[in-house]
DNA sequence: CGTCAAGAATCTGTATACGATATGAATACA
DNA sequence: TGTATTCATATCGTATACAGATTCTTGACG
């Protein structure tokens, strides 16, 4: 029968350390840390020396990765980290102004109470790393919090969709188009400063299950970090940027969902 | 030179018939006609010899199906089409009930003038096949029709997170559940009556631009399409069925959107 | 009679080999 | 000199072979 691991129920065990798993997992968070930089030339022969692995789990590493669009496959013309287009920039912060307060509206309604200590102790890993400058921990931290605002909102499909953007964010939250420099030290901490206020504020509302305002303050960060995008953009590129952005594509107002479906409740 | 086919520049031409590809385009129709049931095996050496190809691109069939969600891929165990579960249903048509108001909207602000002639043939295609009581027709064209407004958005985030929901509503909107019968023939073509019925004056909102009305359209087309489904689950499974969908999770009010982005406008 | 363990059969994951296709260079021709 | 053609090279897609893992069967023991 199945050993079961010390009662925990895994629900799709990735505890195998298969090669294929490896290559993908590396190169995924080197995409997405922009060591391997948008538009750069994925070579399986390289690839096969580096991870000391065949062709094989390199090929099924790189097609996962194009299904998620980290990479771009071209047939017999090689593999390519996916680029990244000024209209990409634009197009996510438009969705994500609205799925963000949607995903969080969601949450503030449906978060339990563990939903609610992953995400203070996020929160916390968040400001930590912001006050420490720690840019990499930056990063990640920030993709978990709202990882798990997407767990909590208890919604497989919501869920599913707030991640596949957050992975986009990822990329673009750091500096996004190609010609585009960006010194990770320091202005990135001044940007997640703010971002780390307005996140606070954010995940104290889902705590306490008020929707409204977890809805607005995700409006707000949101707002917020493609304003920095934007300023970081246009100093890098061509000055000024016009931003075609607009200020509230689609109001999302709170009524009535469904509350606390599924396992236990939480109270502030 | 490459020889250049009667001077049409494709972008990314997908003309291969790469065996890979024929295994994943016949896999994925027959998981989404239900052909192939939720949670049936995917046994490789069945594929092969069904294909002819050996396992590699059988396999790469299997990564690609996985990594969209069609197919579960358990480590040493096995491939299977993925299964439906009662929460995916409940789910689903709570996300389509944020998300296809909010596509709806995008699509009737932005639809240029090859769009709205793309939604038209496809509207004119699924009410035909409504109307021959063709089911498989119906099945698909209305995927297209949805595929299509989601390509009017003119926005690759809420495209891409549309489409994927789509390819999740075609299998769930057949039938869903294990232990569901349900006749192919007259039942549907009633349930897509009503369906075409609105789907029309959702078209008809989108080309002339009242974004408020597609929306609220939308909300309709939804809740019928969910009404239907849970009234077929209903009597296939225990009789009556408690549905714990919200009647509107969200309400998503239109106010600004930055008109007809990219290349050509539309007028009614 | 039930439980557990060892072995065989099967299948997955990976490595390697081979044919097909695309790219770039060299060459012939207008 | 510019253009088109041909060939060499590199890479991709696929087939096959092998090793590790899993499961089922079979047998022994409590």
């Amino acid at each position: 029968m199945t050993p079961k691991a010390n009662g925990v129920r895994l629900p799709a065990a990735r505890l195998r350390r298969t090669g294929a798993q490896a290559v993908y997992d590396a190169l995924r968070r080197d995409i997405m840390c922009l060591d391997l930089a948008p538009g750069a030339a994925l070579d399986e022969g390289q690839l096969c020396r580096q991870f000391k692995v065949s062709r094989t789990p390199v090929r099924e590493a790189l097609i996962r990765l194009a299904s998620e669009g980290l990479a771009e496959l071209n047939p017999n013309r090689g593999a390519r980290v996916a680029s990244i287009e000024f209209a990409d920039v634009v197009d996510h912060y438009e969705a994500m102004d609205v799925f963000m307060p949607v995903a969080c509206h969601f949450a503030a309604v449906r978060r339990t109470s563990d939903d609610i200590a992953r995400l203070r102790e996020l929160l916390g890993r968040f400001s930590g790393a912001v006050q420490n400058k720690d840019s990499a921990g930056m990063i990640s931290s920030n993709y978990e919090l709202h990882s798990a605002i997407a767990r909590a909102c208890h919604n497989r499909c919501i869920e599913r969709g707030y991640r596949q953007m957050l992975t986009d964010k990822l990329r673009l939250a750091q500096h996004g188009l190609p010609g585009t420099t960006f010194d990770k030290g320091s202005a990135l901490a001044d940007r997640f400063n703010g971002t780390a206020r307005i996140s606070a504020q954010l995940v104290r509302a889902i705590e306490r299950g008020d929707s409204r305002q977890a809805e607005q303050l995700a409006r707000k960060l949101n707002q917020f970090v493609r304003s920095q995008v934007v300023a970081v953009l246009s100093a890098s590129l061509g000055k000024r940027i016009a931003l075609p952005l607009p200020d509230r594509p689609i109001r999302s107002r709170s009524s009535s969902v469904s509350h606390h479906r599924g396992k236990k409740k939480a109270q502030s």
